[in-house]
DNA sequence: CCTTGGCCTTCTAGTTACTGGAAAGATTAA
DNA sequence: TTAATCTTTCCAGTAACTAGAAGGCCAAGG
């Protein structure tokens, strides 16, 4: 499989997935003659999973560690289960900081006219 | 004011209040015979607007346009109100993925034992 | 056989909004 | 006087890609 058959097949862009190799999240992939990546299921598996751990918003370290643990038969689910407790403390601390974001630029939006006049809720706030 | 006073008046870190001139977000100050930073109260007032509007996730481009629209006598408030309806937007979709990101990461991390033993339902899920 | 288009390679640089650090001059307090 | 604390500029790094340029490889159509 070439890059761009792998790229489809795991999800992602032919230069992410260069770059994870860049990195290395992944294992560089071997090469045929004349220089091109050459993947495999395996490689494909992993890049997958990665897709994944990132859309849960995992740092690249973070899937590093993931990966580590995914390929390790001998793992502790609970070292899977503290990175992703972590991950989720970080969700809802960002959904309470948006939370109140949300609530007071709200506010402000609905108690603006929004007309030709230059008074403004929103600016004298901010100012 | 040189500029420690103003970054503490304005409530920004030095380096910040230095960049933002730099970028052309604010005015340059004027200088002192040395070279030092001179700040007014009008200069400090526009950066810690600068600083609210980046609390509510406003990007360097939009701070640009609303402290142009603060500056601006004649405003139509409705230009105000555009660019922080859309901001606005924006928080509520951020907060609609975060909201299913956290859903189905809580549910994998509920479902996960987190003991010694290595079959765990997140590496599955990621896998 | 030639060309065209679509792959593939590497390398550099740009993105966002700062932040850290080094080297060196200015000012202030003891 | 000296030490600490300013201030300046400039360079580089952060995270995670993404864009683009220059050039080689390969399959299909004419």
């Amino acid at each position: 499989m070439n890059i761009s058959a792998a790229s489809k097949a795991a999800g992602l862009p032919v230069k992410t997935v260069r770059y994870y190799a860049d990195i290395g999240l992944v294992e560089a992939p071997s090469r045929t003659e004349v220089g091109y990546r050459s993947y495999d299921d395996a490689a494909v598996r992993k890049l997958a999973f990665v897709r994944r751990s990132r859309a849960f918003g995992f740092t690249i370290e973070e899937c590093r560690e993931l990966l580590d643990l995914y390929q390790d038969q001998d793992r502790n689910s609970a070292e899977v289960k503290k990175i992703a407790s972590a991950r989720l403390e970080q969700i809802e601390e960002k959904q309470r900081e948006l939370q109140s974001l949300h609530d007071e630029l709200a506010h402000l939006v609905k108690s603006c006219r929004g007309d030709h006049r230059p008074d403004c809720p929103i600016i004298d706030y901010l100012g």
